[in-house]
DNA sequence: GATACTAGCGCG
DNA sequence: AAAGCGCGCTAGTATC
């Protein structure tokens, strides 16, 4: 085991004793505590100039579409009207590939055909349609996020939400009465440091693949991290590339195209643990706007499991035990019934075996996570020890926003890099990226 | 007027 | 029949 250093001289070895999930749960709570306690700055006025600005172009945005659709009373916010409008008024159809209708999954009890962005995103050239997006996208951040924030600050103009610590089935936590785990990118530069503070972030990257490697011990997975290879890259060139790629990878990688190839790898690598089939690939290639056909899809689905094949084996092991035990469990014995394999319905239970494949993934890296909080938190008392501020703000499930004094917010996150890397031995490295800065949207 | 449900969408 | 895991929040709608 490694030893850490820290300020003040006090040493430490990252969980000197077996961890198991009522020993990981427990330890966290000194952290939890501090971030319920200290919360994050809220920076009202850009809130509030946000505000404005947004309130402005719903308006104009709310007109465009009152003209273009002429309909009395029409609500954009609505989907059962956005549903009618655009399927019967416009008339718009969805086909599949060989060019016959397929319209969208029917809602509410089979009245209304979805108005999800995935499909509605086809049509982005009907001026109507891209002005009905375009309004959602902006209620969304003015609704949720802009309008609200202000009013959920305490007296200091602190953000203090609920961290929920035994809701989640994998483990991790979940934050609410605001959900600051849910921020989009472009609002964070909202929230701001202390006088005299830096934000800094710690995230550990690839977090549920390097899970996936450990537990399906696949050689190829576990090579690419021991190596530190982009894994959507070298997927893509064993898939596109094989033989050169069994020979020479780092040849082969070289070679592979960004969007047309290590894009849609990336989308696998992601979807792979979720069970995602050929459509769903589609879909989301789709909405990145690359189009392939359902058999590529399916292709590149498959190509993935044969080059892969120990996470195919793992899958496999878990569909079982799911199967056999009505359970499965993640590294640290955190365990989720899965009744629904017992079904009758195969739609349930394709659904528990989905969950079942991903929930040892998703629980073992919060698992892992929750290690490195309770580590990072002998850094956060030995910096306070010493009289500088250093605490916890954020959660974010791979990623931790720690508020510290100017002075020493380099060590700190530097410290805190190597204590997260070396928090949990696992038979692949673990990788902790970091970042300094003034507001929430600087760390990136 | 209060409550419950749904669709949609933000994040990891 | 559905077709991707885990959350929380909002507005619209249905129901009492």
């Amino acid at each position: 085991m490694p030893t850490h250093t820290l300020p003040g001289g006090v040493h430490f070895s990252p969980y000197p004793c077996a961890p198991n999930i009522e020993r990981i749960d427990r330890n966290i709570l000194p952290v939890l505590n501090k971030m319920t306690r200290y919360g994050i700055l809220l920076d009202k006025t850009h809130f509030s100039n946000l505000a404005v600005e947004l309130e402005e172009k719903i308006e104009t945005v709310r007109l465009l579409i009152a003209m273009e659709v002429g309909k009395p009373g029409f609500n954009p916010g609505s989907s059962q009207q956005v549903s009618d409008l655009i399927y019967k008024d416009l008339g718009l159809k969805t086909y599949d590939e060989s060019g016959t209708v397929r319209m969208p999954p029917t809602t509410h009890g089979g009245r209304y055909y979805s108005t999800d962005d995935k499909y509605l995103s086809g049509f982005a050239d009907n001026p109507t349609v891209s002005l009905i997006l375009e309004f959602r996208e902006l209620d969304k951040m003015y609704g949720t996020y802009v309008r609200t924030i202000i009013g959920k600050a305490d007296s200091d103009d602190r953000i203090r939400c609920r961290w929920n610590y035994a809701d989640v089935v994998t483990g991790r936590l979940s934050s609410a009465d605001p959900n600051m785990q849910n921020w989009p990118e472009v609002l964070r530069a909202g929230f701001i440091a202390s006088p005299g503070c830096k934000l800094v972030s710690h995230d550990l990257s690839q977090i549920e693949m390097r899970v996936g490697a450990h537990e399906s011990q696949d050689p190829t997975l576990m090579k690419a991290f021991h190596e530190g290879l982009d894994t959507h890259t070298m997927t893509a060139a064993y898939v596109f590339y094989r033989d050169l790629a069994l020979t020479a990878i780092q040849d082969a990688m070289a070679l592979v195209d960004k969007k047309t190839q290590r894009a849609p790898c990336k989308t696998v690598n992601f979807g792979i643990f979720y069970g995602q089939t050929a459509e769903g690939l589609q879909m989301g290639l789709a909405g990145m706007g690359i189009f392939q056909p359902l058999q590529w899809c399916q292709w590149l689905i498959d190509e993935w499991y044969r080059i892969y094949s120990g996470v195919t084996e793992y899958l496999h092991r878990a569909h079982y035990r799911a199967r056999r035990y009505g359970m499965v469990w993640c590294m640290f014995g955190r365990s989720r019934l899965v009744p629904e394999t017992k079904s009758a319905l195969n739609g349930i239970i394709s659904a528990g075996l989905r969950q079942a494949g991903n929930m040892p993934i998703q629980a073992g890296a919060q698992g892992i996570f929750k290690i490195g909080m309770y580590s990072l938190n002998h850094l956060y008392d030995a910096y306070e020890a010493l009289g500088v501020v250093c605490r916890p703000l954020l959660q974010i499930h791979d990623e931790m926003i720690s508020e510290v004094s100017e002075e020493v917010a380099q060590d700190f996150a530097e410290q805190g890099k190597s204590i997260l890397e070396t928090c949990v031995p696992l038979s692949v490295p673990l990788g902790c990226g970091y970042g300094i800065g003034n507001t929430w949207g600087d760390l990136k």
